[in-house]
DNA sequence: TATAGATGTTCAAATAACGCACATTTGTTG
DNA sequence: CAACAAATGTGCGTTATTTGAACATCTATA
């Protein structure tokens, strides 16, 4: 038996505060406006005017934020850093061509995605030319877990007691008419996903916009999924969707041998 | 006239210097290994162990890191931080569209870069699905400006002195052995970029990969680059350089009205 | 298993961050 | 347009955080 990681092996005297606002700063610029004013990002975050400051020169000087007139935003070094992580799980290399490859099969764009502090984040998302609709979702975009697709897929692979957890104290958010707000029949659903290996959701995130998802690997071990979205009525027709999970199960056994997830 | 935005508007004492160091241990995981340990991220990085320890626990606490026995490495948090650039410069939504429509027009990837701390960085990227070869960029990645088709259009965007400055002060790094390590070379190169409004590279970065540049907007103004790169034995000839060039020009201008430079 | 070298952790000294109070700018009203 | 009020920007003493040497622990090797 391992030790387990989740083992408190530090105190909270070892965090640096200074660090942790100044990440919050950065943050704020993800969650609110892209251009924000000091007393803004104050706001946002709920630190002193004075504090603000500091962190806010400090991120200028570092070249994370730009100033324009009063208000600050972010540069692309940012992007960098993500940059980082992209080119250390090979996603570039590896991930994005298989990507590509079962996209253009399917005539869709494939996403890839990971479970990120309560929400589905795309590591890679393939751009199907052809398409003429684009949704605007980007590497690193956030979308709610019990709501769409991935994110069940995702909750799926979650033992039964984080779900639970998650269940239990998640806001559901009426995105649209047809999002399930019914705590009980999205455990369910999340359930069914996981015996069957795939789901697929209906116009609950976005109006008129249906995906399906599966995991990269065996559930339990998995911690990635891959996911398509298109419109809804394109997304009922039976003969479509067995087709499309076809090849999404083919493209995530080949991202599971080409890409040890392990890194 | 405005105020000079590069006036110093702040002291030395106005920077955290925790902050600072938080984000060179982050900015290590860029330019070093993907997993590291503490006493690699403390050499990387040049602070004492007990400082790096707390940093990275910090980080670790904030979920931007993730420990595997001895190693840390990034988790996709990182790129969520990313996506609030990519979202509020409307990335995804305005700029990937156009640039997936004429790479299908073209056949070739088409990708979108800007100047961040001495280097070419990929703000977007289409990505061609019928493409065979893949050189593993993705959003993030930097490229060196003097010997690539994007780089040296960038520079060309800079003020003279500005340029000159950078060539002085830049180390050429021979990728290839057609790598040019001429500084005069490549100044004058850059300068035909700027007279000429686009620019060609062949071969200076990786063996057999040509590139060709042009700027998002006006000279001057424009601080914004498109590029697209191929086979050095497909972009020699002058019929596929020609109507590559018009593409990306009308593809450049496109984006110049539909994507406000200014944000 | 003994030993040396490397890595991890603690805690008092040193230092950097906090936020009050003051200065300045911006917006509003007579 | 001036005078006021409200909001924002900044210097500085106090206080809490960070630092790094000293100590503890782990790991590799013979």
């Amino acid at each position: 038996m391992t030790v387990n990681e989740t083992d408190i092996w530090y105190t909270e005297r070892d965090i640096s505060t200074t660090l942790v606002k100044g990440l919050k700063v950065l943050a704020a610029f993800e969650g609110g406006a892209a251009h924000m004013t000091l007393p803004e990002i104050g706001s946002e975050t709920g630190y002193d005017r004075a504090t603000v400051r500091r962190l806010v020169i400090t991120l200028f000087d570092e070249g994370l934020l730009v100033k324009k007139g009063k208000s600050f935003s972010l540069t692309p070094k940012v992007l960098v850093l993500a940059g980082g992580y992209l080119r250390g799980h090979r996603i570039g290399a590896t991930v994005q061509p298989i990507l590509n490859k079962y996209s253009e099969e399917m005539g869709r764009e494939i996403s890839m995605a990971t479970l990120c502090d309560g929400a589905a984040v795309y590591l890679a998302r393939s751009n199907i030319t052809g398409s003429a609709i684009s949704f605007g979702f980007t590497v690193g975009s956030r979308l709610p877990l019990p709501h769409t697709a991935v994110g069940r897929m995702l909750l799926a692979l979650e033992s039964e007691t984080a779900v639970q957890a998650f269940v239990k104290t998640s806001d559901l958010i009426g995105y649209t008419p047809q999002t399930n707000l019914d705590v009980l029949a999205i455990h369910e659903e999340i359930g069914k996903a996981s015996t069957q290996g795939h789901v697929i959701v209906h116009s609950e995130f976005e109006a008129g916009v249906s995906g399906m998802s599966v995991p990269i690997g065996r559930i339990g071990t998995a911690k990635t999924v891959i996911g398509v979205s298109g419109p809804t009525a394109t997304m009922q027709d039976p003969e479509i969707l067995k087709r499309c999970l076809s090849i999404l199960q083919i493209c995530a056994a080949e991202l599971c041998t080409a890409w040890h997830e392990g890194n």
